[in-house]
DNA sequence: CACTTTCGTTTACGCGCGTAAACGTTAATT
DNA sequence: AATTAACGTTTACGCGCGTAAACGAAAGTG
C-alpha cells in the first residue's frame, strides 16, 4: 500500500517486459531490449540493478542465473503515473484532461463505444457523490 | 512548429502563472510562488532564467524591471505533455488510458455529460478514418 | 555622494537518470 | 588444473533538475 517507487522511463521498459511475462531471466530481458531499444547489455544490467535497489523487482536464483519478478504491479504503476501526470499537468482536472486527449488523438470506433459505455455506467452507479 | 522545449515540473509552475496572465513581472511571479510553493526567491529566479534559456518565455524591459511573456503556449505544452505521457506509459493506447482514468477518478456529472457529447460528436464527424 | 536595497546574473551542489566500462566470481572448456 | 566465458556487481560520468547562495549593477535614500 506504500507508494510504489518512482520508475524512470528507461526502467519502465524493463518493467513492461516483466508485466507481460514473469519471471524472466536477465538474458531474456537483455535480448529483448537490446533490440527494441538499442541499448547495450551493460545499460540494461544497470536498470535491473536499480530496479532491485528500488524494490520494484526481485529475483530468485536459478542455478547460476537470476529470475526476475515484478514487485510493483502494472496497475499500481499506472495508478501512480496517472495521478502524478494529472496533478502535474492538469491540476487534477480529469474532465479537461480527457477532453484534451479526445480532441487530439484518433480513437477507434471500438474505443469510443467502450468509453461511452463506461460513462453511461458511471452515471448510473453513482447517482449522488 | 518546432517541438516546444522540455519544461520541468517546477518550471511549469511559473508557466502556469504566465498562462493565466501575461505579462508578469519577476516580482509578481516570485510573490505568488513563494507562497503557493514555499520556494525561496532565488529558486524562482533560477527557474525564470532557465525558462529564458530554453526559450519558453521572453522578457521586455520595463524601466528597471523585466516583464515576462510565455513563448510556449499552454496548448502546445499540453499537447506535448499528453503525447509523451501517452507513449511512455500506455504505448499510445488512448482508449485504454481514458478508461483507466475514468475508473480511478471521480467525475462530476457535468464532466460526464461533456465527454459524452464529445464522443457522440466524434462518432458523427469521422465516419471513416 | 556614500550606503543600502532591489533586481537580475553567475556559480554551486547533490541526486536521479541515461549510458556504459571495469571488475569479480563462478561455471564451462581445454 | 588453468584458461576462458558468462553473469552479476561496482564504479563512472555528463546532464537536467531542485534548491539556493554569491555576485554585480542599478536605483533609491539619507
Amino acid at each position: 500500500m506504500n507508494n510504489p517507487p518512482r520508475i524512470s522511463e528507461a526502467e519502465s521498459e524493463v518493467m513492461k517486459l516483466l508485466w507481460q511475462k514473469e519471471p524472466l531471466s536477465a538474458n531474456e530481458i537483455i535480448e529483448q531490449l537490446k533490440q527494441q531499444m538499442d541499448w547495450s547489455d551493460q545499460t540494461i544490467k544497470t536498470f535491473l540493478n536499480r530496479l532491485l535497489k528500488k524494490e520494484a523487482i526481485r529475483f530468485e536464483k536459478a542455478g547460476r542465473n537470476y529470475l526476475y519478478y515484478p514487485l510493483v504491479s502494472h496497475d499500481e504503476y499506472l495508478k501512480s503515473e496517472n495521478k502524478t501526470f494529472l496533478n502535474r499537468v492538469y491540476n487534477g482536472a480529469v474532465g479537461l484532461m480527457c477532453a484534451k486527449f479526445l480532441e487530439e488523438e484518433k480513437l477507434s470506433d471500438a474505443d469510443i463505444e467502450q468509453l461511452q459505455q463506461l460513462l453511461e455506467k458511471m452515471k448510473k452507479d453513482e447517482p449522488g457523490v
